[in-house]
DNA sequence: AATGATTATGTACATTTTGGAGATAAAAAC
DNA sequence: GTTTTTATCTCCAAAATGTACATAATCATT
């Protein structure tokens, strides 16, 4: 028996005087709430109504009873008020972490017209590359980019994220450019040790999987940085679509085995496995699909 | 289940940030906790922790409710307290009634000891002739001379108190001393018109029943004022002993046909048919009829 | 990297509690 | 004196409870 309906039920009758008027009030039978009334007096070994069929009145350590009853419940229903109140407002904290790259590119611009629309919504974003524990870090939601999400973590898949072979023009007229995969063995290319085979770069031409292992002279795990080593001609990068996408469309830089296909990585949310979702978490996430979904799916202009 | 225990399963959580340690501390076994935990959870429809299973971190809506879960515990444990201690002192109101004649004698003489026995006991007294609705009242307690108790509340019946006969020396010089009960027709007689049956007076004499209907002279609903007017010789008055014993003692009245047995009253205790009688009340009954006991009881000298 | 210990939780189920229905007793109104 | 209303008791079908067993996950140890 909950014991706050309990007490809820002995304040009624002690501002109504009457079982029957408190069962009124409270939507529940006159034999339940005799029966509630009955369950705090046992449980408190003392009577806190003197009554007959009749008639009701508070005994002294009733009267007591009720006077610090009241401050109580209300407070208890604030308790559920506060809760409420957070659920339908889109507001508080969102804690998240993205790779910096990304974070600091793509996701920041998506973020924006979330924010814009939902002001009382704190953001606290975390930039890093390294890997985050997300419920130690106190964190609510982590950006991903990669094959295989943490199994711990709920994964919701945000977009494809391909990778793409490039190199600047002016490395490509030094070195010549590759007509096939195996002629990548030849060539400086720079790798993302971000990914879990960093040196093992797997394309698919014409139908054939081929699986290089090559000798990465530059590694980083930063694909803005690969990027931009791209850029000043030291290389070429398999990088992440959305690193180089900008440099591909200014003619900065330029795709190497344009027809080929490389690797295609998840863009994804992760989150604790709670079951109670915030709304604001579940919005963010939403906005968020909605702004990358289909937005470097392999095979688009 | 109780929501107080739900709540208090969900601080201990937060204090010990283990669902383990939280058990041990409430004496509640890993599961259960867990299970109130997410009663708690589901009940609100947002997460109140997240977790793995070796890392617990309160959410920012958690860590709101529980700051205000605190206090309100705190104050349910205090609402208990209260009780608790009202109970163990003997202290706090007793309000009773009582006949004025008895009230302000014997039952006033019975108190006195009790009282300075227990100084924090707060007594109400009203002391009336007329009938007392005790709940109604707001009464704890009737003392009642009478034959048959009210049937609504509980009867303890702390003494006997025996009707006698009696009349001033000088009434039955004047008047000639009744030889059997018969010969009361011939007199004046005062009739208690407390007693249901004021007027019928039933003497049992050598073996013999005798029902007597008088045409009594005078009638009053105050003992003590019906001993009065007996003190004045206006005739031969019915009178519970505890009215009179003292006038009979000092021979300022005697006894009418002594070897006749008269009506038997009872002394009782009157109160509410509450399961928990406080101690306090307990007490005084108790008190009460270790005073009166045997006190008046017929055949003793 | 594999294994063991510990933690949190899911599922099943015997037991207990719950809340309603019917009945009873008492008190007040008529 | 009778009727109506109120409070409560008892019984019981349904629901909830709390434990036991099992599972999955995480961290520490080897």
């Amino acid at each position: 028996m909950d014991r706050i309906e309990t007490i809820r039920a002995f304040v009624a009758v002690a501002q109504e005087n009457s079982f029957t008027a408190a069962g009124r009030r409270l939507g529940l039978s006159t034999k339940l709430v005799s029966k509630y009334v009955r369950h705090l007096e046992q449980r408190l070994e003392t009577q806190l109504f003197n009554r007959t069929t009749r008639s009701v009145a508070l005994t002294d350590v009733g009267i007591s009873y009720l006077e610090r009853c009241r401050p109580i419940l209300d407070q208890i229903d604030d308790l559920d008020s506060l809760v409420r109140e957070r659920q339908s407002a889109l507001a508080g904290p969102i804690r998240l972490t993205a790779p910096t790259g990304f974070g600091s590119t793509r996701l920041t611009e998506a973020l924006v017209p979330f924010l814009q629309e939902h002001p009382q919504i704190e953001l606290a974003m975390k930039l890093t590359d390294t890997r985050v524990a997300l419920i130690e870090e106190g964190l609510d939601l982590a950006i991903r980019i990669g094959s295989l999400p943490d199994s711990t973590l709920i994964a919701r898949k945000l977009s494809d994220m391909p990778m793409v072979l490039c190199a600047s023009p002016d490395y490509l007229e030094r070195r010549g450019r590759p007509e096939d995969p195996e002629a990548l063995a030849a060539h400086s290319c720079l790798a993302d040790s971000n990914q879990p085979e960093q040196n093992v770069w797997r394309i698919r031409s014409q139908g054939k999987e081929h699986v290089l292992k090559l000798d990465a002279a530059i590694q980083c795990n930063a694909p803005g940085a690969l990027a931009t080593m791209a850029l000043g001609g030291l290389g070429i990068a398999r990088s992440p679509l959305y690193a180089v996408e900008n440099h591909l469309e200014a003619g900065r830089l330029e795709p190497v085995l344009p027809d080929c296909e490389t690797t295609v990585l998840g863009v994804y949310a992760l989150y604790p496995p709670n079951r109670h979702l915030s709304r604001r978490l579940r919005a963010l996430i939403d906005h968020l699909a909605g702004e990358f979904g289909m937005r470097w799916s392999p095979g688009l202009p």
